[in-house]
DNA sequence: TGAGTTATGGACCAATTGGTTACAAACAGT
DNA sequence: ACTGTTTGTAACCAATTGGTCCATAACTCA
Protein backbone atom coordinates (compact mmCIF):
# COMPACT_ATOMS: atom_id res chain seq x y z
CA UNK A 1 0.00 0.00 0.00
CA UNK A 2 2.79 2.45 0.29
CA UNK A 3 6.31 2.41 -0.68
CA UNK A 4 8.74 -0.39 0.62
CA UNK A 5 11.66 -0.25 2.62
CA UNK A 6 15.01 -0.43 0.56
CA UNK A 7 17.36 -1.04 3.44
CA UNK A 8 16.83 -4.11 6.07
CA UNK A 9 16.30 -2.60 9.37
CA UNK A 10 17.95 -5.59 11.34
CA UNK A 11 21.29 -4.79 9.29
CA UNK A 12 20.69 -1.23 9.59
CA UNK A 13 20.38 -1.80 13.44
CA UNK A 14 23.51 -4.36 13.80
CA UNK A 15 25.15 -1.32 11.64
CA UNK A 16 24.26 1.08 14.52
CA UNK A 17 25.08 -1.17 17.26
CA UNK A 18 28.70 -1.33 15.96
CA UNK A 19 29.09 2.12 15.99
CA UNK A 20 27.68 3.06 19.00
CA UNK A 21 29.83 -0.03 20.77
CA UNK A 22 32.79 1.79 19.20
CA UNK A 23 32.45 5.47 19.57
CA UNK A 24 29.91 5.00 22.40
CA UNK A 25 26.41 7.23 22.31
CA UNK A 26 27.50 10.94 22.55
CA UNK A 27 30.68 9.84 20.32
CA UNK A 28 28.66 8.65 17.81
CA UNK A 29 27.94 11.00 15.41
CA UNK A 30 25.00 11.44 13.01
CA UNK A 31 27.44 10.69 9.97
CA UNK A 32 29.00 8.09 11.90
CA UNK A 33 25.52 6.43 12.01
CA UNK A 34 24.38 7.14 8.43
CA UNK A 35 27.78 5.37 7.26
CA UNK A 36 27.80 2.15 9.05
CA UNK A 37 23.94 1.88 8.61
CA UNK A 38 24.08 3.04 4.94
CA UNK A 39 21.46 5.17 4.44
CA UNK A 40 20.00 8.72 4.47
CA UNK A 41 19.26 11.26 6.95
CA UNK A 42 15.50 11.28 6.09
CA UNK A 43 15.52 7.49 5.87
CA UNK A 44 17.22 7.17 9.74
CA UNK A 45 14.55 10.08 10.76
CA UNK A 46 11.60 8.40 9.44
CA UNK A 47 12.57 5.00 10.73
CA UNK A 48 13.71 5.44 14.12
CA UNK A 49 12.60 9.23 14.92
CA UNK A 50 16.20 10.21 16.39
CA UNK A 51 19.13 9.47 17.71
CA UNK A 52 18.33 8.61 21.33
CA UNK A 53 15.55 6.43 20.46
CA UNK A 54 17.79 4.48 18.02
CA UNK A 55 20.41 4.53 21.10
CA UNK A 56 17.45 3.20 23.29
CA UNK A 57 16.60 0.23 20.90
CA UNK A 58 20.05 -0.50 20.34
CA UNK A 59 20.55 -0.95 24.01
CA UNK A 60 17.68 -3.12 23.81
CA UNK A 61 18.99 -5.47 20.63
CA UNK A 62 22.26 -5.67 23.23
CA UNK A 63 20.42 -6.88 26.04
CA UNK A 64 18.22 -9.12 24.07
CA UNK A 65 21.61 -10.51 22.06
CA UNK A 66 24.63 -9.93 24.16
CA UNK A 67 22.92 -9.61 27.89
CA UNK A 68 20.31 -12.29 27.74
CA UNK A 69 23.21 -14.47 26.28
CA UNK A 70 25.02 -14.27 29.67
CA UNK A 71 22.44 -14.65 31.44
CA UNK A 72 21.16 -18.26 29.42
CA UNK A 73 24.91 -19.08 29.46
CA UNK A 74 25.11 -18.60 33.64
CA UNK A 75 22.11 -21.15 34.44
CA UNK A 76 23.09 -23.16 32.01
CA UNK A 77 24.21 -26.18 33.50
CA UNK A 78 26.15 -28.33 30.62
CA UNK A 79 28.98 -26.62 32.64
CA UNK A 80 27.62 -28.34 36.24
CA UNK A 81 29.20 -25.66 38.84
CA UNK A 82 27.75 -22.28 39.12
CA UNK A 83 30.43 -20.74 40.18
CA UNK A 84 32.26 -22.41 37.22
CA UNK A 85 30.21 -20.69 34.47
CA UNK A 86 30.85 -17.27 36.51
CA UNK A 87 34.41 -17.83 35.72
CA UNK A 88 34.29 -18.72 32.50
CA UNK A 89 31.99 -15.59 31.57
CA UNK A 90 34.94 -13.10 33.70
CA UNK A 91 37.86 -15.30 31.89
CA UNK A 92 36.12 -14.43 28.98
CA UNK A 93 37.03 -10.75 29.26
CA UNK A 94 40.85 -10.61 28.84
CA UNK A 95 40.50 -13.13 26.21
CA UNK A 96 38.24 -10.37 24.37
CA UNK A 97 40.76 -7.88 24.61
CA UNK A 98 43.74 -10.23 23.74
CA UNK A 99 41.47 -10.86 20.49
CA UNK A 100 41.75 -7.52 19.75
CA UNK A 101 38.49 -6.25 20.77
CA UNK A 102 38.86 -3.05 23.07
CA UNK A 103 35.56 -1.87 22.77
CA UNK A 104 34.37 -2.86 26.42
CA UNK A 105 30.24 -3.25 27.00
CA UNK A 106 28.23 -1.01 25.39
CA UNK A 107 26.15 -1.12 28.74
CA UNK A 108 29.25 -0.48 31.10
CA UNK A 109 30.61 2.30 28.79
CA UNK A 110 26.61 3.78 28.59
CA UNK A 111 26.53 3.48 32.55
CA UNK A 112 29.77 5.35 32.76
CA UNK A 113 28.49 8.10 30.22
CA UNK A 114 24.88 9.44 29.47
CA UNK A 115 23.35 7.36 32.25
CA UNK A 116 23.93 10.18 34.24
CA UNK A 117 22.07 12.84 32.68
CA UNK A 118 19.72 11.05 30.71
CA UNK A 119 17.28 9.05 32.60
CA UNK A 120 15.34 7.04 30.29
CA UNK A 121 19.01 5.87 28.86
CA UNK A 122 19.56 5.00 32.87
CA UNK A 123 16.66 3.05 33.62
CA UNK A 124 17.30 1.06 30.12
CA UNK A 125 20.78 0.35 31.19
CA UNK A 126 19.90 -0.80 35.21
CA UNK A 127 17.24 -2.90 33.34
CA UNK A 128 19.80 -5.08 31.95
CA UNK A 129 22.92 -4.61 34.43
CA UNK A 130 19.84 -6.03 37.11
CA UNK A 131 19.32 -8.51 34.82
CA UNK A 132 23.21 -9.52 34.95
CA UNK A 133 23.13 -9.30 38.41
CA UNK A 134 19.92 -12.20 38.77
CA UNK A 135 21.92 -14.16 36.45
CA UNK A 136 25.17 -14.44 38.92
CA UNK A 137 22.88 -14.91 41.69
CA UNK A 138 20.75 -18.10 40.79
CA UNK A 139 24.46 -19.08 39.59
CA UNK A 140 25.61 -19.04 42.96
CA UNK A 141 22.77 -18.57 45.27
CA UNK A 142 24.54 -15.23 47.09
CA UNK A 143 23.41 -12.18 47.05
CA UNK A 144 26.36 -10.07 48.23
CA UNK A 145 28.58 -12.12 46.25
CA UNK A 146 26.10 -11.08 42.62
CA UNK A 147 26.75 -7.75 43.55
CA UNK A 148 30.91 -8.13 43.95
CA UNK A 149 30.69 -9.82 40.56
CA UNK A 150 28.66 -7.33 38.76
CA UNK A 151 30.82 -4.40 39.81
CA UNK A 152 33.51 -6.56 38.87
CA UNK A 153 32.24 -6.89 35.56
CA UNK A 154 31.79 -3.46 34.93
CA UNK A 155 35.13 -2.87 36.05
CA UNK A 156 37.11 -5.01 33.67
CA UNK A 157 34.79 -3.79 30.99
CA UNK A 158 35.67 -0.11 31.27
CA UNK A 159 39.58 -1.28 32.03
CA UNK A 160 39.03 -3.29 29.00
CA UNK A 161 38.11 0.08 26.90
CA UNK A 162 40.88 2.29 28.37
CA UNK A 163 43.79 0.01 27.34
CA UNK A 164 44.59 -1.83 30.20
CA UNK A 165 46.70 -4.93 29.46
CA UNK A 166 45.51 -8.21 28.69
CA UNK A 167 47.79 -9.29 32.17
CA UNK A 168 46.52 -6.62 34.80
CA UNK A 169 42.84 -7.56 33.55
CA UNK A 170 44.05 -12.02 33.76
CA UNK A 171 45.56 -11.10 37.43
CA UNK A 172 42.28 -9.45 38.57
CA UNK A 173 40.15 -12.49 37.46
CA UNK A 174 42.65 -14.96 38.98
CA UNK A 175 42.18 -12.91 42.17
CA UNK A 176 38.50 -14.03 42.09
CA UNK A 177 39.40 -17.69 42.45
CA UNK A 178 39.61 -16.89 46.17
CA UNK A 179 36.07 -15.89 46.28
CA UNK A 180 34.67 -19.65 45.33
CA UNK A 181 32.00 -20.41 47.58
CA UNK B 1 57.21 43.21 33.63
CA UNK B 2 53.66 43.30 32.32
CA UNK B 3 50.04 43.12 33.22
CA UNK B 4 49.70 40.59 36.20
CA UNK B 5 46.94 37.82 36.00
CA UNK B 6 43.64 38.82 37.36
CA UNK B 7 42.44 35.43 38.08
CA UNK B 8 44.02 32.74 40.77
CA UNK B 9 45.46 30.38 38.86
CA UNK B 10 44.56 27.34 41.77
CA UNK B 11 40.88 28.42 41.80
CA UNK B 12 40.01 28.90 38.29
CA UNK B 13 41.74 25.19 37.79
CA UNK B 14 39.35 24.18 41.14
CA UNK B 15 36.42 25.65 39.13
CA UNK B 16 37.57 23.76 35.82
CA UNK B 17 37.86 20.56 37.87
CA UNK B 18 34.55 20.39 39.59
CA UNK B 19 32.88 21.17 35.83
CA UNK B 20 35.19 18.18 34.34
CA UNK B 21 34.41 16.09 37.29
CA UNK B 22 30.10 16.74 37.15
CA UNK B 23 29.96 16.60 33.29
CA UNK B 24 33.13 15.03 32.17
CA UNK B 25 35.49 15.81 29.57
CA UNK B 26 33.42 16.10 26.38
CA UNK B 27 30.84 17.10 28.36
CA UNK B 28 32.36 19.97 29.67
CA UNK B 29 32.20 22.71 26.67
CA UNK B 30 33.70 25.72 26.46
CA UNK B 31 30.94 27.97 28.11
CA UNK B 32 30.59 25.52 30.74
CA UNK B 33 34.09 25.65 31.90
CA UNK B 34 34.46 29.64 31.59
CA UNK B 35 31.56 29.81 33.72
CA UNK B 36 32.80 27.40 36.20
CA UNK B 37 36.36 28.85 36.80
CA UNK B 38 35.37 32.67 35.87
CA UNK B 39 37.19 33.79 33.04
CA UNK B 40 36.92 34.81 29.46
CA UNK B 41 37.79 32.77 26.35
CA UNK B 42 40.84 34.28 25.53
CA UNK B 43 42.46 33.99 29.33
CA UNK B 44 41.56 30.53 29.42
CA UNK B 45 43.20 29.89 26.00
CA UNK B 46 46.31 32.44 26.89
CA UNK B 47 47.00 30.73 30.45
CA UNK B 48 46.03 26.84 29.49
CA UNK B 49 46.77 26.40 25.80
CA UNK B 50 43.22 24.72 24.61
CA UNK B 51 40.56 22.02 26.00
CA UNK B 52 42.61 19.24 26.29
CA UNK B 53 45.96 20.67 27.59
CA UNK B 54 43.54 21.89 30.48
CA UNK B 55 42.20 18.66 31.38
CA UNK B 56 46.03 16.98 31.27
CA UNK B 57 46.46 19.47 33.29
CA UNK B 58 43.32 19.13 36.13
CA UNK B 59 43.83 15.00 35.97
CA UNK B 60 46.93 16.22 37.13
CA UNK B 61 45.45 17.95 39.44
CA UNK B 62 43.26 14.95 40.46
CA UNK B 63 46.16 12.60 40.62
CA UNK B 64 47.86 14.94 43.19
CA UNK B 65 44.60 15.57 45.42
CA UNK B 66 42.40 12.66 45.49
CA UNK B 67 44.39 9.88 44.01
CA UNK B 68 47.54 10.67 46.39
CA UNK B 69 45.35 10.54 49.96
CA UNK B 70 43.88 7.58 48.77
CA UNK B 71 47.56 6.46 48.53
CA UNK B 72 49.00 8.03 51.48
CA UNK B 73 45.95 6.89 53.46
CA UNK B 74 46.79 3.27 52.17
CA UNK B 75 50.03 3.23 53.72
CA UNK B 76 49.91 5.26 56.83
CA UNK B 77 49.87 2.54 59.65
CA UNK B 78 47.50 4.69 61.97
CA UNK B 79 45.08 2.17 60.60
CA UNK B 80 47.15 -0.82 61.44
CA UNK B 81 46.11 -3.60 59.57
CA UNK B 82 46.36 -2.78 55.58
CA UNK B 83 43.06 -4.91 54.95
CA UNK B 84 41.36 -2.38 57.11
CA UNK B 85 42.69 0.28 54.99
CA UNK B 86 41.45 -0.76 51.71
CA UNK B 87 38.21 -1.72 53.31
CA UNK B 88 37.95 1.55 54.43
CA UNK B 89 38.44 3.22 51.11
CA UNK B 90 35.89 0.92 49.57
CA UNK B 91 33.35 1.65 52.15
CA UNK B 92 33.72 5.12 51.54
CA UNK B 93 32.54 5.00 48.08
CA UNK B 94 28.49 4.02 49.08
CA UNK B 95 29.14 6.49 51.85
CA UNK B 96 29.76 9.01 49.39
CA UNK B 97 26.87 8.20 47.16
CA UNK B 98 24.41 8.19 49.99
CA UNK B 99 25.86 11.77 51.56
CA UNK B 100 24.22 13.00 47.47
CA UNK B 101 27.43 12.71 45.57
CA UNK B 102 27.15 10.81 42.51
CA UNK B 103 29.94 12.43 40.69
CA UNK B 104 32.31 9.20 40.58
CA UNK B 105 35.52 9.47 40.38
CA UNK B 106 37.00 11.70 37.37
CA UNK B 107 40.20 9.50 36.59
CA UNK B 108 37.16 6.47 36.09
CA UNK B 109 34.98 8.88 33.64
CA UNK B 110 38.47 10.02 31.41
CA UNK B 111 39.24 6.09 31.20
CA UNK B 112 35.58 5.25 30.26
CA UNK B 113 35.38 7.85 27.96
CA UNK B 114 38.14 9.73 26.31
CA UNK B 115 41.37 7.36 27.37
CA UNK B 116 39.78 5.23 24.96
CA UNK B 117 40.56 7.45 21.93
CA UNK B 118 43.21 9.98 23.31
CA UNK B 119 46.67 8.23 23.91
CA UNK B 120 47.86 11.36 25.89
CA UNK B 121 44.82 11.37 28.32
CA UNK B 122 44.94 7.39 28.74
CA UNK B 123 48.55 8.01 29.66
CA UNK B 124 48.02 10.32 32.20
CA UNK B 125 44.73 7.82 33.02
CA UNK B 126 47.09 5.09 33.61
CA UNK B 127 49.33 6.64 35.59
CA UNK B 128 46.87 7.45 38.32
CA UNK B 129 45.39 3.95 38.12
CA UNK B 130 48.38 2.32 38.56
CA UNK B 131 49.36 4.15 41.48
CA UNK B 132 46.42 3.19 43.18
CA UNK B 133 47.06 -0.30 42.63
CA UNK B 134 50.68 -0.02 43.70
CA UNK B 135 48.77 1.29 46.71
CA UNK B 136 46.85 -1.76 47.43
CA UNK B 137 49.54 -4.06 46.69
CA UNK B 138 51.79 -2.06 49.34
CA UNK B 139 49.20 -2.72 51.68
CA UNK B 140 48.52 -6.02 51.30
CA UNK B 141 51.38 -7.25 49.73
CA UNK B 142 49.60 -9.15 47.24
CA UNK B 143 49.38 -8.78 43.66
CA UNK B 144 46.79 -10.57 42.26
CA UNK B 145 44.38 -9.38 44.98
CA UNK B 146 45.29 -5.38 44.57
CA UNK B 147 44.57 -5.93 40.33
CA UNK B 148 40.93 -7.48 41.67
CA UNK B 149 40.49 -4.48 44.02
CA UNK B 150 41.47 -1.81 41.16
CA UNK B 151 39.13 -3.01 39.20
CA UNK B 152 36.82 -3.21 41.69
CA UNK B 153 37.22 0.01 42.84
CA UNK B 154 36.69 1.33 39.09
CA UNK B 155 33.47 -0.80 39.07
CA UNK B 156 31.93 1.03 42.25
CA UNK B 157 33.20 4.51 40.72
CA UNK B 158 31.18 3.68 37.42
CA UNK B 159 28.10 2.17 38.99
CA UNK B 160 28.40 5.34 41.60
CA UNK B 161 27.44 8.01 38.67
CA UNK B 162 25.11 5.93 36.85
CA UNK B 163 22.53 5.89 39.53
CA UNK B 164 23.24 2.67 41.45
CA UNK B 165 21.62 2.17 44.59
CA UNK B 166 23.85 3.05 47.88
CA UNK B 167 22.74 -0.75 49.08
CA UNK B 168 23.79 -2.23 45.69
CA UNK B 169 26.98 -0.38 46.74
CA UNK B 170 27.24 -1.97 50.36
CA UNK B 171 26.67 -4.87 49.41
CA UNK B 172 29.34 -5.10 46.65
CA UNK B 173 31.41 -3.89 49.58
CA UNK B 174 30.07 -5.92 51.70
CA UNK B 175 31.41 -9.05 49.87
CA UNK B 176 34.82 -8.01 49.64
CA UNK B 177 35.17 -9.15 53.39
CA UNK B 178 35.27 -12.82 52.34
CA UNK B 179 38.90 -12.10 50.51
CA UNK B 180 40.76 -10.83 53.93
CA UNK B 181 43.94 -12.19 53.44
C1' DT C 1 -4.32 3.80 -15.16
C1' DG C 2 -5.10 6.36 -11.68
C1' DA C 3 -5.23 7.56 -6.31
C1' DG C 4 -3.34 7.07 -1.99
C1' DT C 5 0.65 6.22 0.86
C1' DT C 6 5.15 5.74 2.39
C1' DA C 7 10.36 5.84 1.47
C1' DT C 8 14.39 8.19 -0.24
C1' DG C 9 17.95 11.67 -0.98
C1' DG C 10 19.76 15.81 -0.17
C1' DA C 11 19.30 20.59 0.44
C1' DC C 12 18.64 23.28 4.23
C1' DC C 13 18.54 24.91 9.17
C1' DA C 14 19.61 27.06 13.67
C1' DA C 15 22.46 26.19 17.37
C1' DT C 16 26.63 24.84 19.26
C1' DT C 17 31.33 23.26 19.03
C1' DG C 18 36.38 24.49 20.02
C1' DG C 19 39.42 28.06 18.70
C1' DT C 20 41.48 32.76 16.85
C1' DT C 21 42.35 37.53 16.53
C1' DA C 22 42.48 42.45 17.25
C1' DC C 23 42.41 45.96 20.39
C1' DA C 24 42.34 48.18 24.76
C1' DA C 25 44.11 47.96 29.47
C1' DA C 26 47.51 47.22 33.14
C1' DC C 27 51.60 46.57 34.79
C1' DA C 28 57.52 46.94 35.24
C1' DG C 29 61.74 49.06 34.05
C1' DT C 30 64.03 52.92 32.16
C1' DA D 1 56.36 59.67 30.53
C1' DC D 2 57.58 56.17 27.38
C1' DT D 3 58.38 51.36 25.90
C1' DG D 4 57.86 46.51 26.00
C1' DT D 5 55.19 42.85 27.42
C1' DT D 6 51.34 40.35 28.88
C1' DT D 7 46.41 40.32 30.27
C1' DG D 8 41.34 40.80 29.47
C1' DT D 9 37.41 41.36 26.41
C1' DA D 10 34.55 40.42 22.86
C1' DA D 11 33.79 40.05 18.18
C1' DC D 12 34.52 36.73 14.91
C1' DC D 13 35.43 32.14 12.69
C1' DA D 14 34.88 27.69 10.23
C1' DA D 15 33.29 23.32 11.18
C1' DT D 16 30.18 20.27 13.15
C1' DT D 17 26.16 19.12 15.79
C1' DG D 18 21.37 16.94 15.68
C1' DG D 19 17.26 17.68 13.16
C1' DT D 20 13.64 19.24 9.40
C1' DC D 21 11.59 19.69 4.89
C1' DC D 22 10.27 18.76 0.37
C1' DA D 23 10.31 17.14 -4.14
C1' DT D 24 10.61 12.75 -6.23
C1' DA D 25 10.32 7.76 -6.44
C1' DA D 26 8.26 3.32 -5.60
C1' DC D 27 4.98 0.69 -4.27
C1' DT D 28 -0.50 -1.30 -3.47
C1' DC D 29 -5.02 -1.26 -4.18
C1' DA D 30 -9.00 0.05 -6.68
Amino acid sequence: MARPREFDTNTALNGAMDVFWELGYEGASLPDLLGGMNLTRGSLYKAFKDKKSLFLTILDRYEDADVDAAVLFLSDDQVPNGWDRVMQVMESIPKTVAAGDQRGCLLCSAAAGPASYDAEIAAQVHKSLNKMRDAFRTALGNDTLSALLLTHYVGLRILSRSGSTVQELQDSVAALQALKP
